[in-house]
DNA sequence: CGCCATATGTCGATTGGCTACCCATTGGCT
DNA sequence: AGCCAATGGGTAGCCAATCGACATATGGCG
């Protein structure tokens, strides 16, 4: 199926890859902003998410670079990655526009349609 | 905080819910027609987001009427409902800025997805 | 009669996310 | 010296929502 359901985290994370690869500290750093403080990603849900997303294709490595003996590695959105964001951010909008006119609808008529 | 985090199937049940009281198959149909044939939810989502929906006063119970013996329930948005999916529709028109500014970024410099 | 649409539901498995940990280093405050 | 915050990367176990398959019942069509 074409049906990829992306939840919250990992649809920020893709989006906070798409204009510039970060390493993993830089993807939680970047949502917390993005989402005004809102969505703290935490790095069990990051580093799992990574992960996935590596297996499927959708995340590449940009750069590995051994930092005090460690592995840092830097992310980047592939080009199926992208093609799956901008799918996703189209199907978003028309569900914006889908609740927006039904809201509307519920505001004209403040105590539901009398079934 | 209570961060709701609504997943795609949850979401569609408080849309399709917003302009008019539905039973529960109806809003299956409704889901499949919005979504232009690509959500299709199964009853096993559905019955149980329902019954958590009504545990958490986001969705009510509009009439109930007995048919062939079953109960047949038609929920519908309270106003609660209506608040929440407001506002998620907010942060969605949010992230779908946020996706279109960052994939355009993307698109002005081809070179970044190595894949 | 079999089959499909309508209609409501249960159950087990899977997925993804979350909490809570683990590790290491730099730097500042007391 | 002892501690905390920030930077940086990672695992284990538990939980909630979803999914797929099944169960059940009525009524219409061929």
């Amino acid at each position: 199926m074409t049906d990829h359901q992306l939840r919250e985290p990992t649809r920020l994370v893709l989006t906070v890859l798409a204009d510039a690869p970060r390493h993993g500290y830089a993807i939680i750093q970047e949502v917390l902003a993005v989402s005004g403080g809102r969505t703290r990603l935490s790095t069990g849900t990051l580093y799992t998410a990574l992960d996935r997303l590596l297996h499927q294709g959708l995340v590449g490595i940009e750069s590995e670079e051994v930092v005090g003996g460690r592995l840092r590695r830097t992310y980047s959105l592939t080009s199926q990655g992208q093609n799956l964001l901008a799918e996703e951010t189209e199907r978003l909008r028309r569900a914006v526009a889908e609740a927006d006119r039904r809201l509307a609808v519920a505001r004209l008529r403040p105590n539901g349609a009398t079934a």
